[in-house]
DNA sequence: TTTTATCATCGTAATATTGCAATATAAAAA
DNA sequence: TTTTTATATTGCAATATTACGATGATAAAA
């Protein structure tokens, strides 16, 4: 079926796994790292740094973009994106929330 | 084609992904959570709670168990898994290190 | 020993993801 | 205006993931 079953899950397990899902391919993890280490959000020469095609690379910004962790647009024919920092905490938070409710309940 | 490029990034970049994956599926999260809430490692309901098919539970469990988040095995007929509380550790930490190494670069 | 309960595995169908070539779009440069 | 440059979109092929029925394996219970 390759469909997952959203509905029959809580709201934070949704929440928690699209976050997740962000992260889960190492060119958007190299994405996100590069863009944020690029000054001044120039930022234009992202495909020969993480080494997939052009149409590839802008697949995964979408992704990262729908996230709602990148801001600013296209200016011209320049890209001109930073890393929504906010967004970023929010998400780091989340997690750490997750982790911090998941722990062990045995000591074997 | 629907395979990710690994060799292509780095090895840091890839681990990131791979625990991300983990928890990029609801279902896994909730197992998660379910299992660290049980006491004595005794958590063979999973199917009733999580409310997919004793298969998919399974093949979810998999996935958790290759990542290590799980300790014990099946002893008898039941299942006895409890959350591997330091490999957890290991990847909150991972996971915040990736954070924290990204941050915005710019304030507009 | 037979039955029952619990979990794993196999096989399969449906959908999702990844990747790229080709093409479209948009704005700066010539 | 035409060309060039940078990015987005489309279309498609290959692989991955998700889900479940059927079946297998194992051990407790009867």
């Amino acid at each position: 079926m390759g469909v997952t079953k959203e509905h029959i899950h809580s709201d934070t397990h949704n929440e928690i796994a699209a976050i997740a899902k962000v992260f889960a391919h190492p060119a958007r993890v190299a994405i996100l790292q590069y863009v944020s280490q690029q000054q001044n959000c120039i930022c234009n020469d992202i495909v020969n740094e993480v080494g997939l095609s052009q149409p590839t690379i802008s697949q995964h910004l979408q992704v990262i973009k729908n996230a709602g962790l990148l801001k600013g647009t296209t200016k011209g024919k320049n890209l001109c994106y930073c890393i929504n920092a906010e967004r970023l905490s929010q998400f780091q938070e989340m997690l750490n929330t997750f982790f911090t409710n998941t722990t062990s309940c045995c000591t074997p």
